[in-house]
RNA sequence: CGGGAUGUAGCGUAGCCCGGUAUCGCGCCACAUUUGGGAUGUGGAGGCCGCAGGUUCGAAUCCUGCCAUCCCGACCA
């Protein structure tokens, strides 16, 4: 049976070119594939439901993540008393400067048919819109912790936030953002870097075996620290212009936050401490994240597990006798795929053509195309196109939804293992800063190399070649060396890149 | 906030230097013929040329101011 074919998928139309402008390339895909738009106001998109319908799938295998670990949802306000965020130093000198605040509650008319702001209305303090909710969350639990017995908290939070970045990209970083944030309090120290990791490990789980995209595990240097935090965990993934993103993280915020909100409890032994926190989230980015890692010049390249439509179906017919009996085959098929879990779409419009439609589910990165015509009918017979390799074959229809539940997975796996070995290829060890210097102009990548631990070094490589330590991985290997900046000895590689 | 660019139909554009109410393509609508990789023909609809002033008999075009967006940088998930 299998007679398979490289089908040599053009340039999408109105898609520049990735190797051209990968920047372009990327707006070009959002936009042509339907995932979200600009919107009016500035840094702000309108995620499109077939983006959206993306961020729902996330939500949901994270949601369950969370939910098997023994958290629970909550919701905390959009807004946040100015004064909340003076009480933890480091935290509002790392957000002071990209927030929103509203300062009054209502509008007018000024008589000449323009709506103004009411002078009369201002507020008393100044609210902020959330930038991230530490601060709530923190007066919040003040009132709901006195004892060990109150300990562990675990909250997690699906919710908005805004940052009035200076240059926004769509997914990437916009002003407004989807994320989830997980806020917990601990009693112990150690239970609180046991909850900061076990996070991070749901982060890299769900990165590696759904969106298929291979991630770094490590910690954060305490430049690139979050503010607030004692130890910042993360995951680091490669994309495909070799620059890296950030995809996650996970603060250890030890007891700042309890101490700049007053929250103590009584421990076991009837002495008062403060609590240990910890905090983690991802956004919408994950988005763009899959974008980028996976995606070609002929549109998006969706992990099945991610993708809102799995296998897409599109008959080829002339007259309406031809389509309904197709259609009579496809309901049979369709029932078989669903009864598996897998989400089908039969694409019966008339007012496209086969091609067309064709090119659009590339675009979309529909992981799998059935196109089934007369010739097919009478052969028992359907043709299979797989996005991730762009090869089709035709297969017999029995056994069909078998086969297709087996592809699902083989695409699934694939994809991982491209990602995996472009970052292989693009991961580099380095010892010399010349060498450094120039794998980053010539082959942009992770470049793994020793430092000598200090941030005046991290911040003149940073300033020298844009290059910043993406973490210290988890599992690095123990090593002696010398700083590629300085000569001075150094215990163990870490991992640097131009970043998103 | 610095540098660059751009605003003309839903989208992409020509016209601007040298003033006379706007070009082309895609898309859209109708009908017909089509349908195994982005159909073809015929007919049709759609525009306060980013906004506000100014110059002029007359402004998409010249002048002034403003606004917005995108790209590159510094900042950040």
């Amino acid at each position: 049976m299998h007679s398979q074919i490289l089908f040599p998928i053009n340039m999408s139309k109105g898609v520049i070119s990735k190797d051209e402008d990968y920047s372009q390339w990327f707006n070009d895909l959002v936009i042509k594939s339907d995932l979200a738009e600009y919107s009016p106001v500035r840094g702000c998109m309108i995620i499109k439901p077939y983006g959206y319908s993306i961020w729902e799938k996330i939500q949901a295998t994270l949601d369950q993540m969370f939910k098997d670990t023994g958290h629970s949802n909550a919701y905390f306000p959009l807004l946040i008393p100015k004064s909340f965020f003076s009480k933890e130093a480091s935290h509002v000198d790392g957000f002071a400067k990209e927030c929103a605040v509203v300062t009054h509650y209502r509008l007018k008319n000024d008589g000449e048919g323009n709506i103004i702001v009411d002078e009369d209305a201002k507020l008393e303090e100044e609210l902020i819109i959330r930038p991230t909710s530490e601060t709530i969350i923190w007066n919040t639990y003040k009132g709901w912790i006195q004892s060990y017995r109150d300990l562990p908290i675990l909250v997690n939070q699906w919710a908005n936030v805004m940052r009035w970045e200076m240059r926004t990209r769509l997914f990437l970083r916009t002003s407004e953002f989807l994320w989830q944030e997980g806020h917990t309090a601990h009693a112990t120290s150690e239970e609180a870097i046991a909850e900061t990791e076990q996070m991070l490990n749901i982060y890299a789980d769900f990165a590696e075996n759904w969106m298929g995209l291979p991630v770094i595990k490590g910690r954060k240097t305490a430049n690139e620290r979050f503010a607030g935090a004692l130890d910042t965990y993360c995951i680091e993934a490669l994309m495909q212009d070799g620059k890296a993103l950030q995809a996650g993280t996970s603060h250890f915020l030890g007891q700042n936050f309890a101490k700049a909100f007053d929250v103590k409890f009584t421990n076991k032994e009837n002495f008062q401490d403060f609590v240990w926190a910890t905090s983690w989230g991802v956004s919408t980015r994950l988005i763009g994240a899959l974008i980028m890692a996976h995606s070609d010049d002929a549109g998006l390249v969706l992990p099945p597990k991610l993708a809102p439509i799995q296998v897409v179906v599109v008959p080829i017919y002339k007259h309406d006798e031809e389509l309904d009996n197709i259609a009579a085959y496809v309901a049979g098929l369709t029932k078989e795929l669903k009864a598996k879990g897998i989400s089908v779409k039969f694409d019966k419009r008339d007012t496209h053509r086969p091609g067309a439609k064709f090119a659009e589910y590339e675009l979309k990165g529909v992981p799998l195309r059935v196109a089934i015509g007369s010739r097919d009918m009478q052969n028992g017979t359907v043709e299979l196109a797989r996005r991730d390799t762009k090869t089709k074959e035709t297969v017999n229809q029995e056994g069909l939804a078998q086969h297709i539940e087996g592809l699902l997975e083989e695409i699934q796996q694939n994809i991982y293992k491209k990602a995996f070995n472009f970052r292989a290829e693009n991961t580099t060890e380095v010892d010399t800063y010349e060498e450094f210097k120039r794998m980053l102009d010539e082959q942009p990548g992770f470049l793994s190399a020793h430092w000598d631990g200090t941030p005046e070094t991290e911040q003149r490589i940073k300033d020298e070649t844009k290059a910043t330590i993406r973490c210290i991985p988890l599992d690095n290997k123990q090593e002696e060396g010398k700083c590629i900046l300085t000569g001075k000895p150094s215990s163990q590689r870490v991992l640097f890149a131009r970043a998103y």
